[in-house]
DNA sequence: CCTAGCATGTAATACGTTACATGATTCA
DNA sequence: TGAATCATGTAACGTATTACATGCTAGG
């Protein structure tokens, strides 16, 4: 666990192999990527950019030593590598490798972190005067309703392309990012004109 | 930013005192928990667990190095040290530290950061079986649901016991909590009997 | 007397971002 | 020719968890 959830706990559901090293976080969004097809380093960042980031960011600092260790541990094998003219390194899944992450994909680790520097700033709201506590609210709404926006605009038309290639679990993940940041959204504004009541001579 | 927002920018909105050096993240619940009353490190995981874990968490192997640091650089000091019997140092804000503090508490930095292994599994969906996928969904809810019930029954009467002493934000953030929680158990189960539907022939 | 809880700390390790270094290619 | 983008990687640093070490005290 992180922040509340426990982690990976039991592992006993299957003897499949025993000790499998755990696959670390950058790990499991790679591997997820390269099966359904081969990707470069730099590819799975474009790809993590443009749907998991929300959820499950990766850097490059993660991602290539990744990939090495990847490699060298049998999961993935480079594809092709051109060394000449632009140098590139295209990884696949092993049989090693898939069956890796259907092990992730069917067990019940289960990491989830959240944290939030303005929710600790309304928590603390009794500290600041009621302006300051509201203007924090307002923020917290603002944004959230931005990053809905940025989800429609730049999100949703690939995962729609996903979708129209035969995998809708992209968009379905979309849609639980709107869901919450939406519902989000709305309690705030309940909380602004809450808040704005009381600044306002009740 | 971490996965999505941006951190701390302009950061020009006072030129209280130029170069204060940003506070680390444990700093910032630290010195927001001492605001209310003095604290022994001991006190302040107490009160983490009891209510900002769920968004913003402290381990003993933070909380101690921190309050040294802190001391150290002038935001807190040393109220009583029971160096007989059982040591405890309990330390209360300095000037120095309620301007630090008020300064954080004023500012945009916004840290957010969720990372979700279940929304990931999810994204993944299309890598399993329908069964599969539906197991992890399930185990999405049933968490959600359970720590739900742990807020109501472990946090809220804490929450409620500061509202009454005259501190209601707490309690807000809280209801914040479970209204995220319950809003995405209500669309994770909404998604359950989708595939369920999908997976009885239709 | 022994266990649970109070209390403070360090060390090892993992994870993560950012900045830096390096270089090729494409296109205006 | 110069900028943007493709492409891979390392180093420094910050943040976090976990396990460990140590010892006191209160209550059954």
């Amino acid at each position: 666990m992180s922040n509340i959830s426990r982690d990976s706990h039991s592992d006993s559901h299957s003897d499949s192999h025993l000790d499998m090293p755990t696959l670390s976080p950058t790990a499991k969004v790679i591997l997820g990527f390269l099966r359904f097809r081969p990707r470069s380093g730099y590819d799975i960042k474009r790809s993590v950019e443009l749907s998991t980031r929300f959820f499950w960011g990766a850097s490059f600092g993660q991602i290539y030593p990744e990939l090495n260790r990847l490699e060298r541990s049998g999961l993935v094998e480079v594809e092709q590598s051109a060394e000449a003219g632009r140098r590139r390194k295209v990884f696949r899944l092993t049989k090693e490798g898939e069956r890796a992450l259907d092990d992730w994909m069917r067990s019940e680790s289960d990491l989830f972190q959240y944290r939030d520097e303005g929710l600790l700033r309304l928590f603390f709201g009794d500290l600041v005067d009621l302006e300051a506590a509201l203007d924090n609210v307002r923020r917290m709404r603002e944004w959230r309703e931005e990053v809905v926006g940025f989800f429609h605009s730049e999100i949703e038309p690939h995962a729609r392309e996903d979708a129209e290639e035969g995998h809708p679990f992209p968009q379905l993940a979309l849609e639980y990012g709107i869901a919450m940041l939406e519902s989000q959204a709305a309690w705030l504004a309940g909380v602004e004109r809450e808040l704005e009541g009381r600044l306002t001579g009740r």
